[in-house]
DNA sequence: TTGACAAATGACTAGTTGGTCAGTATTATA
DNA sequence: TATAATACTGACCAACTAGTCATTTGTCAA
């Protein structure tokens, strides 16, 4: 299994250098010293590779944050959260830069999982922190107080990832704690609302059901004068269960109800129940 | 010229969704109808059109900022400078995506200058914006607070991006100037200090000279159709090279060509050409 | 109707890609 | 040493890529 890991290592380094795509496994056997086929032997696809250093260094990241967090007296939790994170990703640049390269792409739909999953791990991670730091003051500003904890933590790294600057980690540190005070003292006029929070992160990750989706739209056209807002919700339920319209008029029925402020939601879960599935 | 545009558009579509790299020219040019001898009339490669695209909005983009930032009392220029940065984003969101898929990637050494340049000239407007609002009070943590207020923008701007879920854009822009102004009034321990920030910024990059202006705009003149912005875009060249009319003409020329969207970020470039030098 | 010019086509080239597999080398066991 | 099992190789494949160019189509003035 050395093997595993040798080709791991090194394709990592061209992953950072040049992005996932633009590295051809010729390149990373290359650049191992070893055949085509003997990365064949170690994994299925280029895929499965790319899939396999998400998973290892995300887990050891989030699991070294989340010690620290579950480890720290709450005095120094805050400077520690933030030294350790940016300690990380000097540790593992070449990592932290393919995330920052790779970020938004659609590599694969596993890939896109396992991203969302970090992110909803990460943010859980985040929310449990500040809650534990600053109580019920904060209740109604938490998720805007933990987005930007991710502008700086994304911000910053950015500098130091991308240029390859030398950086005083603990001057950085203290400098967002700070920062993150500064903000959990003062913030009166939240953004994020709990609800806004749920639909970014989606429900745990079996979203909505169809039968709940058309269930819900049931429930709106009850509720919803509107005649022709009305038609859109039906012709959009029926296209549901039994898909038969084009896509312009999914998309122009999906405008129609936009327009509602009850409704505008479900255009976005619809789309959302399509890319799942 | 028109197919030009039309290229523009229907790539800009396929880029946002599956990154540049995925996208061949095949698909552009059948999701266009055209041939793909066609698409090498209007381009001289696939590069050539990234770069036009980047070229397009991110002119657009910055020249509504910096008018926005330029005319508009201090009381509402924090807001309104969120706000319109927040429209721009959602009015463009393919260009948007884009913008984050392809952030860090190493496509072509021209497209990476190009997006120093636009990050450049982006801290640029927003430290002005900072300085006149909060004068000599933040001087030693103005960097700090640009590279917060970038945070900001890139943070939320990906939640509605990415997430195609309709938001208030008024409230938004109202939460983040309230944080805004809570750091700047009680941060005091600077991260970014004047020489870092020059480290990362780099010594300025040869920006637009005087020829290339002059050749883009003999470019527009090709492309545009009506009369009036033909010929202001001649008067405004001509008085590039010999510099004869009067500055109350000058600006009523700009006005004009500021109409066209494909024209409206000449009259920022010839702005910053005479600032320069 | 003709002819001249521009616009548009798509089969083509030369090269790269991820992935396979028949065959070779290496090792462990007897 | 002989045999079986495993580790490894690299020529090969089909599918794709960006880009080209001889040919066809469309347009408009004479």
């Amino acid at each position: 299994m050395a093997k595993k890991q040798l080709i791991m290592e090194k394709a990592l380094e061209l992953f950072a250098k040049q992005g996932f795509e633009s590295t051809s496994v010729q390149q990373i056997t290359e650049h191992c010293g070893i055949s085509k086929g003997a990365f064949y032997l170690s994994f299925k696809s280029k895929d499965e590779l790319i899939l396999a250093l998400i998973d290892h260094f995300m887990m050891q990241f989030l699991s070294e944050i989340d010690y620290v967090v579950r480890n720290t007296k709450n005095e120094k939790l805050l400077y520690e959260f933030f030294f350790t994170t940016f300690q990380s990703f000097h540790k593992h640049s070449d990592f932290a830069k393919l995330l920052m390269k790779e970020q938004a792409h659609t590599i694969n739909e596993e890939f896109i999982h396992k991203m969302y999953d970090f992110n909803r791990m990460l943010d859980k991670v985040i929310l449990t922190m500040i809650e534990h730091l600053y109580g019920e003051r904060i209740r109604q500003t938490k998720y805007d107080l933990m987005y930007c904890i991710k502008g700086f933590i994304q911000t910053y790294s950015h500098l130091f990832v991308i240029y390859n600057v030398p950086l005083n980690l603990e001057l950085l540190a203290h400098s967002l704690v700070e920062k993150t005070n500064v903000l959990a003292k003062h913030m009166t006029l939240p953004f994020i609302s709990e609800d806004l929070h749920q639909i970014f992160t989606g429900p745990e990750y079996g979203r909505e059901t169809k039968e709940q989706l058309i269930q819900k739209m049931e429930q709106l056209v009850e509720e919803v004068d509107d005649p022709i807002i009305k038609e859109s919700l039906l012709l959009l339920k029926n296209e549901l269960i039994y898909p038969s319209l084009s896509p312009a008029i999914v998309k122009g029925l999906q405008e129609n109800i936009r327009q509602h402020p009850q409704c505008k939601w479900i255009p976005y879960l619809i789309d959302r129940y399509f890319k799942c599935l």
